[in-house]
DNA sequence: TTGAAAGCGCTAACAT
DNA sequence: ATGTTAGCGCTTTCAA
């Protein structure tokens, strides 16, 4: 079915088979022993320059591919690596930091001779064909993309196997042996309730993820931290689910039970961006009456009429680490167990 | 080798290496050739019932799993297939229609044995390393997602590889074998705007994306349609990018160049999002003033005050045809090579 | 119904 | 520096 065109057969055997030219085709064109274009191949310096160009001729003549399997099979490696996303599609392929994540790691890999087995599994409980997939030796390691790592089989893949996580696998889940890249979210979020205190607040609500994201505790630790920091009360706090509809609730909440707040600090952009909606509702000015600080740094931070003071995270840094991480890993080295991204600020009109 | 724990090993050979069973090792507990073994894999019905048991038994109790380098060598197939993505990340996966139909994709994959390679490439010229990838052999077949297809590479792909499209490819680069699933953008159009009419509205503009993509093309046809029915005139347009920046932009110059608008068709929900944010920042009303109706029925269409009037595409039952058209196609079937999935209007708030 | 044997295309000792 | 030779783990004729 992939016919190609006979073009040129120097050749003087009569079996000329019909599919793409193996190895063994090349020697037989360049003169040489198998053995010599696989060292070719496979860049060994025990090959004559003169060899070399002949091999490298006859490659090129014959638009000679190697074939995967066959190197897989005796390499005893797929060189290919699984892309796990164990969440629902819409709320992966909505978050922009998801998006910058792994283009991070398609960056990374394409440098690579790589290639990325996408599997989207249920949050919870992935299939059992993903995990005799993931388990069955048909990948040489795995990166794991979730906010969530509320799966137990996910937490001890790594036991199986090579696998990189993005983000810190939280609790009980997480294994000493782990390896992980994650942002700062507490020092992050600390600078920002700190932006917000040099801004003169004093009562200064946060808006939190779920509880059993990693993100959420730490962004709230962050909080805390600076609160504490500056001697000001954490009781003002809502808890939100990294949607904007979520963010409108909790803000809603927050400002009845507390209307003397004048700021929140919100765990995401997009739930910030409901916040600001919500204020507007209420007739509250941003930043005006309550000051606002988001994070992430995504494009809803620039959506809305008011910019969105934010903490960035570097999201498609994280993506690369999270592959080369792996990468090194399955090349044998020892990389560092876990990567700690730095956040940064960036400062708008809502604060 | 050192032994590690014997566990169960019936055999009387000295041998056990320490690797994942192989079949043949599964040949060797169960007591039979590896060839009855392979038999039982793959479902042959040239096996005794007793021998089926004792096998099944065996590939249990070892945890055996085929080697996927070693069948594809030799089945010269190797049961993954790519998913091509020439698109911007951002734009491919803050798209809820993207994530729809990867979702489809995904699922429709599950059910059978292939896995799916996720290429992530410049929208405008693949990568050398992509085209190596897809012309090398490593993958039997390809699925191309995306808006765009401006590319000759990946337009003539399909000469070379099995190879589905997600949306008709436009005019010059399509090619008469060209296998595609499309939704019938310009009926659903017609549709949308159809519902305009009915509502009483007369001076309907519309909004359309970039025109090197076909769905912009066929909405505008649509809505070309629609007002030609009605004896309306069609000149009230602005050319927008599916962005929401770029709706709100569109919506701005449409309302000052034509003050008498009444209605506006958009191309998609997202710069329908914006287009509701500039008729609220010039005073209008909607649908008061001015009606609108989008194309998607993302997220997006349920994210603002006022609901969004929208034409729905099966974005996700494009995925789950786009992939059951490859696997038919993979399977020697001959599916057919035109799908055309149906829109249908969801009406809410907007108009 | 079952087994024996011959590879699939490649790499990696081991010779030379 | 280059060639010879064994497989890697599986499927598949061909016999029995």
């Amino acid at each position: 079915m992939i016919e190609g065109t006979p073009a040129t057969s120097p050749t003087t055997d009569a079996d000329a088979a019909p599919g793409r030219p193996t190895l063994e085709a090349v020697a037989r064109v360049a003169g040489v022993s198998r053995a010599t274009v696989s060292r070719v191949i496979n860049g060994s310096p025990r090959v004559s320059p003169d060899v070399l160009a002949v091999v490298e001729q006859a490659i090129a003549e014959l638009n000679y591919v190697p074939n995967r399997a066959a190197r897989s099979l005796v390499a005893r490696a797929t060189m290919s690596i699984a892309l796990v996303v164990p969440e629902d599609a819409h709320r992966f392929f909505g978050d922009p930091y998801f998006a910058d994540v792994v283009q991070g790691i398609s960056d990374r890999l394409d440098e690579s001779d790589y290639v990325l087995n996408l599997q989207l599994t249920h949050p919870s409980s992935p299939s059992e064909k993903t995990r005799r997939y993931l388990l069955g030796g048909n990948v040489d390691g795995a990166l794991v993309v979730s906010h969530h790592s509320g799966d137990h089989f996910l937490a001890s893949l790594g036991r199986s196997l090579p696998v990189v996580f993005g983000g810190r696998p939280l609790g009980e889940l997480a294994h000493p042996g782990d390896y992980y890249v994650d942002v700062d979210n507490r020092s992050g979020a600390r600078h920002g309730v700190e932006h917000l205190v040099a801004r003169g607040r004093r009562a200064i609500a946060t808006i939190t993820g779920p509880a059993d994201m990693p993100a959420s505790v730490d962004r709230e630790l962050g909080w805390r931290d600076a609160l504490a920091a500056a001697g000001l009360s954490d009781h003002r706090l809502a808890r939100g689910d990294f949607t904007e509809a979520g963010g409108i609730r909790a803000a809603l909440a927050l400002v009845d039970e507390h209307p003397e707040l004048d700021a929140i600090f919100v765990a995401s952009d997009l739930m910030a961006s409901g916040v600001l909606l919500a204020l507007e509702e209420r007739g509250l000015s941003v930043p005006g009456d309550v000051a606002v600080v988001g994070f992430d740094d995504s494009p809803y931070a620039t959506r809305g009429k008011v910019g969105l003071t934010t903490v960035a995270q570097p999201a498609q840094e994280m993506g690369v680490v999270m592959a080369d991480t792996l990468l090194r890993l399955l090349g044998g080295e020892t990389p560092p167990r876990v990567t700690t991204l730095d956040t940064h600020l960036v400062v708008r009109d809502s604060a």
